[in-house]
DNA sequence: ATACATGCAAACATTTTGCTTTGGC
DNA sequence: GCCAAAGCAAAATGTTTGCATGTAT
C-alpha cells in the first residue's frame, strides 16, 4: 500500500492474496478457476495500469489465450465489480482490477496518446456521497482523467508549424 | 442514450454569437462556410450535451448530411480546439462544443448507460494548474465522470434476483 | 456427467479513408 | 479556377457472438 507508483509490480505476496481473493469470489458466482483465469488475474493484480484487450492479449503470460476469451473474462470480471473500464480518448476500452484502497488519476496527450500516472490528493471522493444522496444511484465511484499536450508533442508541433 | 437536457439552456443571441465566433476561428483556419458546418455549429451551440456521430445524425437539422461528413467537420473543430470528446463507457465516443465558462459533469449508470447532467462545484480546477506545472504539459482540461446504478436498474435487479 | 471455458471464425458496430462530384471563395 | 466540402462506398478497427471441443468440478 505504500507503493508509490502502483502500476509498478507489487510484492509476490500482495499479488497472490489478491489473486485468491479475487478467485473466491468468482468462485461463489459459478467461475472456474481455469488456466486464463488465473494467468489474468496474476497479470492484473501485478499491474493495475489500464489495459486494453489487445495489450492484456500481447501480455506474454497470457500469450496464446484468445482475445475472445480474455473478452470474456474480464467481462465476468466486470460483472462481479472486480475489473473497471475506462475510457481514455482512444477507440478502444481500458480495463484495470479494482485493488480496494487504490484509486488512479491520468494524465493522457490528447495528440500521442501516451497516458501517465498521476499522484495527487483527489478532492473527488468526498463527492460521492452527495452524488450518491442526491441522485438516489448506488455503487457510485467516480473517475478523473487530465487531457492535454505533452511536452514532447508540443516541441514536435512548434517544429512543424 | 438520453435526450439533450441542458441545464444552462442559452437564448437564441447566445447561441448565434456562439456560431459566430466559432466560425471566425475556423475560417481563420481555411475552412469554409458551407450548409454542414453551420448546421451542426448551430445545433451543438444550441445543445451542449455530449453526442455521438450517430447522435448527429439523427438530429433533424442536420438530417441529410453524411455521417462521414459529419465525422470530417467533428475532427476539425476538434483540431480547432473547439469540441473535445469524452469517453462515457459506452462504445461509442461523444462529442461536445467548447463553451468557455462552461464545464460539466456527469453521472452514468453502468448499467442502462444513461447519461445524467449533474451540478456539483467541482474542486478539480485548481488542480489543472498543478498538474501542468508537474508535467510540463500545456492546454490541459480535466473530465470528471461518476458511475453507478441508477434507482431504476437498481430496483430491477432486486426484482430479477 | 455436467456445465463452464476455450479457440476459431464470423457477425457487428463504429470509425476512417478514397474517390468523385459539388460548391464556396 | 482553385481548393475545400459532401456524398457514397469500401476498408480498417475493435467488440461481440455462435458453435464445436476441451476441461474443471
Amino acid at each position: 500500500m505504500s507503493e508509490p507508483h502502483c502500476h509498478h509490480a507489487q510484492s509476490p505476496r500482495e499479488v497472490a492474496s489478491l489473486v485468491e481473493t479475487c478467485i473466491d469470489q468468482l468462485r461463489a458466482r459459478g467461475l472456474r478457476r481455469s488456466r486464463g483465469l488465473d494467468a489474468l488475474l496474476q497479470h492484473m493484480a501485478a499491474h493495475h495500469h489500464p489495459a486494453t484487450l489487445a495489450d492484456l492479449a500481447r501480455v506474454d503470460s497470457l500469450a496464446g489465450l484468445d482475445q475472445a476469451t480474455i473478452y470474456r473474462l474480464v467481462m465476468k470480471l466486470e460483472s462481479a465489480g472486480l475489473v473497471r473500464r475506462r475510457g481514455l480518448h482512444d477507440r478502444a476500452t481500458y480495463f484495470q482490477l479494482v485493488v480496494p484502497g487504490h484509486h488512479h488519476d491520468y494524465l493522457v496527450c490528447t495528440v500521442c496518446g501516451r497516458i501517465e500516472d498521476i499522484e495527487l490528493s483527489c478532492p473527488v471522493e468526498p463527492l460521492e456521497r452527495e452524488v450518491m444522496a442526491r441522485s438516489g444511484y448506488t455503487h457510485v465511484y467516480h473517475e478523473l482523467g487530465f487531457f492535454g499536450i505533452c511536452p514532447e508533442c508540443a516541441r514536435h508541433a512548434a517544429s512543424v508549424s
